[in-house]
DNA sequence: GCTGGTAGTATCCATGTGGTTACTACGTGA
DNA sequence: TCACGTAGTAACCACATGGATACTACCAGC
């Protein structure tokens, strides 16, 4: 069972909302859709501060939803290959939107409060 | 302290999640977005199964992300007024896009996944 | 037969978010 | 003087999500 299935709605950019929702999610889309292929270990060096029970979680649920695809080969140690699919490469100008105005947000509301600090780690 | 402050982000975009992601703040956006501003109990209408405490905080986060406009009126009874600032109406575009991709991702994931059921209410 | 390297599971715990229900302030009009 | 209507607060609770830590499988090569 899908997180997503079963669930009820306002609208449908709730549903894209509960697909990329997760903590972690956006990133990986985004660094599978600006570098490709990544494995399994690239992707926890490329995301710092995440233990592996997390990641393998958002990633299986990412595949789930089908906006990633998950590759195994049978060798070992073991290698696991993940990639976009085309619902995933359909999210990255989305992203790339959010990306845009989270800009332009830090710099006006960001310097005019000035209790107020994002920081991008 | 607004809720984004002083926390950290990988990305902008994940700075922008963070505006929007609350439960119900996509559809108020939304509404104030397509329809103007509205007063409290009218937005309490169009969104049937919130609460009131819910749609309070949901509102006050918003604006103190500076995203809706609060305008109160000194009568009795209470009078008061929601409206996206300039910030909010720069989001429109980008849920309206979340929209169209969610809209997509239900026609095809969801008809071809018999036990995958979303409903929008 | 021991170690190394990858991609995981298993168990347990902390926290934030949203939900439920009840209560408040205030002036108007009967 | 009492109820009405709006826009809230207050106190308390439930659950999902994510995090910390430890454990596993598998084969190659020494």
């Amino acid at each position: 069972m899908t997180r997503a299935s079963v669930q009820e709605f306002n609208c449908e950019k709730e549903l894209t909302l509960s697909l990329i929702g997760g903590k972690w999610k956006m990133i990986i889309l985004w660094h599978l859709g600006k570098k490709g292929t990544k494995r399994f270990g690239e992707l926890k060096q490329m995301l710092p501060n995440i233990t592996q029970k997390v990641l393998t979680k958002q990633l299986r649920e990412l595949e789930e939803d089908e906006l990633i695809h998950r590759e195994v080969y049978p060798v070992v140690p073991p290698k696991v290959e993940y990639s976009l699919t085309e619902h995933g490469t359909g999210l990255i100008p989305i992203l790339e939107a959010m990306y845009e105005w989270g800009r332009t947000y830090m710099d006006t509301v960001g310097k005019e409060k000035d209790d107020v600090h994002y920081s991008i780690i």
